[in-house]
DNA sequence: ATGAGTTTGCAACTTTGTTGCAAAATAAAA
DNA sequence: TTTTATTTTGCAACAAAGTTGCAAACTCAT
């Protein structure tokens, strides 16, 4: 798995570093997806909030991690699992955010509907986040 | 129209003041969503920041507005046109932003299409932020 | 017109995010 | 392995966004 972490970065022309690796690693080993106040929690005084902005950030722009729109205007991020490419994301699939435990899945499988928009207006891309009680909370 | 503005705040029981007024005017005589740097700039030194960060609340709770997701999580605004209650929205509608003016438009006759979810999960509300090139824009 | 109840503006504060720069760490070269 | 060039980090200072308490101003029912 460490291995793993380092090839990810290497492959993305991105210095192997000590922060790199643990957020990385943060992502890896959970479900959901993570906001940066989460990883300012998991790491305590590890490393610096500024760097977990411009360690999101790099992630973000190389294609390893992306955002996602949320009702309650957060900022949250979760691994690409897709073929992403920096500057080109295609991460096509729904999002999902537990209204009980507060968690939100990558729905990797279910694919965005296609939606009519009206005459004259053209779309580049469409975001679907669907909330309700996720299945751990239903059982 | 002016008319119209008290009308709407009694119905809500809110009384009728200044900024209120204002605000609600404000939304009615755009096409688009506002966000709450929309008014503050539109109003000047009209009323207070604190002042329009509470009306935006209250206007949220009675069910005048609603509020809107977007993919760079800034908080945006607009008219709720469905019986929308205190307490209880009914906005099923998809939201349009364009990637050229920055404006996000309610589309009240585009449903929200039905999104097949995983063994388990029940959904609530589910919310569609397509982005893209207007109608303005595109002619 | 009066008074109870609501709303507003101000000030002070917290939280979130950004920027410049020197020190430290990494990767490449010798 | 040692040296050097490049990148990344932490710190400090700052800017933007949002919250809270409270006295003064306003609204509305009597
Ligand atoms: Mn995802
Ligand atoms: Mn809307
Ligand atoms: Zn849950
Ligand atoms: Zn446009």
């Amino acid at each position: 798995m460490i291995e793993n972490i380092n090839e990810i970065l290497k492959k993305n022309q991105l210095s192997v570093t000590d922060s790199r690796r643990k957020i990385l690693e943060m992502f890896q080993h959970t479900s959901g997806a993570l906001a940066h106040a989460d990883i300012e929690k998991q790491s305590g005084t590890l490393f610096d909030r500024v760097t977990i902005y411009r360690t999101l950030q790099t992630f973000v722009e190389k294609g390893i991690i992306h955002t996602i729109p949320t009702i309650d205007n957060s900022v949250k991020y979760a691994l690409c699992k897709d073929a992403c490419q920096a500057g080109h994301h295609h991460d096509n699939h729904v999002h999902f955010m537990c209204d009980e435990c507060g968690t939100t899945y990558c729905l990797n499988n279910i694919s965005i509907p296609q939606v009519q928009l009206p005459e004259g207006f053209r779309s580049t891309q469409t975001d679907v986040v669907v909330s309700g009680i996720c299945k751990n909370c239903n059982d």
